[in-house]
DNA sequence: CATGAATGAGACTTCATTCAT
DNA sequence: AATGAATGAAGTCTCATTCAT
């Protein structure tokens, strides 16, 4: 379960190079050099190319569903947009975490082969946070309001990250303020009974 | 500025190929022997890959430039929700056109070389369905207004092409469902005077 | 015999490729280009590249000779130094004649499949120089000792044609000066009837 | 410093790739087979075709300055031609040595993107042979004398040099006596103090 | 655990040349 | 006389991978 602090080396290197020119553009070459040994040195650790990014995968996983569930329930008091605390972060959260650059890019364009694998993993990170943002919501929220509106939260979720992306962090601010004002709008009329 | 059928039909296969699986794993030995020539046979219609991928790009977005307008003028009467026309086309727009398959694919992970020249041009093309849009609105809207719906429509977009991506039609459906009930009831309070 | 006016242009690109390139690095491509035409274009004035290569040569050739005869000729009155004409212009006419560059290139580096057929050629101009001087010493000399002043004079001629290719102008001066005191001496030696 | 025994290999094969065919119209795949591997294999002892075009130019100049060194230490008692056991070592050294006939083509037509630094790296070979005629020399000649003796003696060199390259031994011996004749009698009259 | 050496496959690209137009 | 298109051959080089040490 636990890596030994090469194999951990290696994942750290090779995240960032995964991250940046993606799996293709990526050589074990140059992840070798970055962890301080030679490319055969990896067949050590990893079973081939496909295993340690798969391996990486994981880890991104992992991490952000951890990250997901904690700024999720961190809300205290009511917050006018459900899901703010996790909206806010995100920028930040994206330049300071190669894994969360790593997910994004992987997702978007998986390498075609382990394109099914990679989905698949995903959704179950997906699923995770919909359910810590659906355990946010107020529970007198009827189920099918609920259902709505966390479907539109992951949507939010989906058109911020693709801004991080390509464009500045000035132009997310103002994505991002749109998209939190429409959901918290959204959010208010769902939870007046009649509507 | 036009090209000639060679190149037309080698740009054709190309984009098909960068679609599917992204610059550096797209042979141009696969994209030749697809448009029935020899590799070398490439370079009398194109400098290199670069250019080939440059070109595609182009007409890519010229395409979608065009869509982007048309779905968005087509509007008839008064929409429940703005910009519904364009919405609702895209997955089987997605579906049926290479060109967009590609433009989402290279935004979302471009080659690293030509990173930057990629997100200008498509920022280009962002800016065209920026303006569709606004000019699609009532004139009766307030400017601030009419800025933070487009805002929030441009957000919208991204989540649904997203979508796309790594999703089924039936799942995107939802997301579709969810998210333009969201902007119809963000452009409704939109367009009351007092809010 | 003589060349159509896009037939000497091309040749005239051609001798400076070959000359500052050599037979293999220089590509049809970039000589059409110089000439302002199309590669193929070259094959309606040349066989191929060996022709256009033989044909620069022999131009080159004809020119060194008529070259190497003016200079040998042009001794007015009694020079010290036999062949002082042609030495000391040797610097100028290198950094100004294309052909000459070439000729030097050629010869020391012939490209492998033409080397008998260039060396060959070269041997006619090596023997015109030959006569030249000859013809330009004191009738009055032995048979022998012009003979073996002439090898010498050769000898002098390769030596500073050497020194061209890869010296400076200043280091060339030194060394030409000192080939030509030396070959001075020997010739006044030479005609001392007992030595 | 010391190459591995494959390294070693490498390099007996691409100096005599280099001295026939010259840099441009050697081919890897060809050194590689000569040295029985496969072509990607030289990749694991040099960076590139420069490299070890580069390398090989380093061994043959260091072979080449020791044989200067030897060969005109090597004189005994006085010598009427200074540097005799050199220049007439030559033809035999050139035949037998695929490291001395690259230096000469390499200096003579080097490839263009290399220019400067071989001829730098020559120049050290020459200002070696240089040192190694002057201490060769009788202490006793007067400086003046003795630099102009040497810069003949380094054309008479270049002279033969290049008679090797374009000439049978037969010719080669007959200039060779010319250039040892004129020489000798150049160095005779140096010595003498009123000239 | 690490690596030097080797390699089959394949990448992009350039070349000289041919041919129909 | 010129050229756009096409191509077989070959170029250098990178890749992921294996194996003996």
């Amino acid at each position: 379960m636990s890596l030994s602090p090469s194999a951990q080396k290696i994942c750290d290197v090779a995240v960032k190079h995964f991250a940046r020119f993606g799996y293709d553009a990526s050589s074990l070459a140059a992840i070798a050099e970055g962890a301080g040994m030679r490319k055969p040195s990896l067949y050590a650790h990893f079973a081939g190319k496909d295993a340690l990014f798969l391996q990486v995968l994981e880890i991104a996983l992992d991490e952000e569903k951890v990250v997901a569930r904690t700024s999720l329930a961190a809300q205290g008091g009511p917050a006018d947009v459900p899901g703010d605390g996790y909206l806010s972060g995100l920028q930040e959260r994206y330049d300071g975490s190669p894994h969360f650059q790593f997910l994004l890019r992987t997702v978007y364009a998986p390498p075609v082969a382990m394109r099914e694998q990679i989905i698949d993993k995903y959704r179950g990170y997906e699923s995770e946070l919909r359910s810590a943002f659906m355990e946010s919501l107020e529970p007198s929220l009827a189920e099918d309001r609920a259902n709505l509106l966390t479907e539109a939260f992951l949507g939010v979720v989906d058109s911020l990250q693709v801004e991080l992306i390509y464009n500045s962090p000035q132009t997310f601010e103002v994505r991002r303020d749109a998209m939190c004002r429409m959901l918290g709008a959204f959010a208010a009329a769902s939870a007046q009974p009649g509507s």
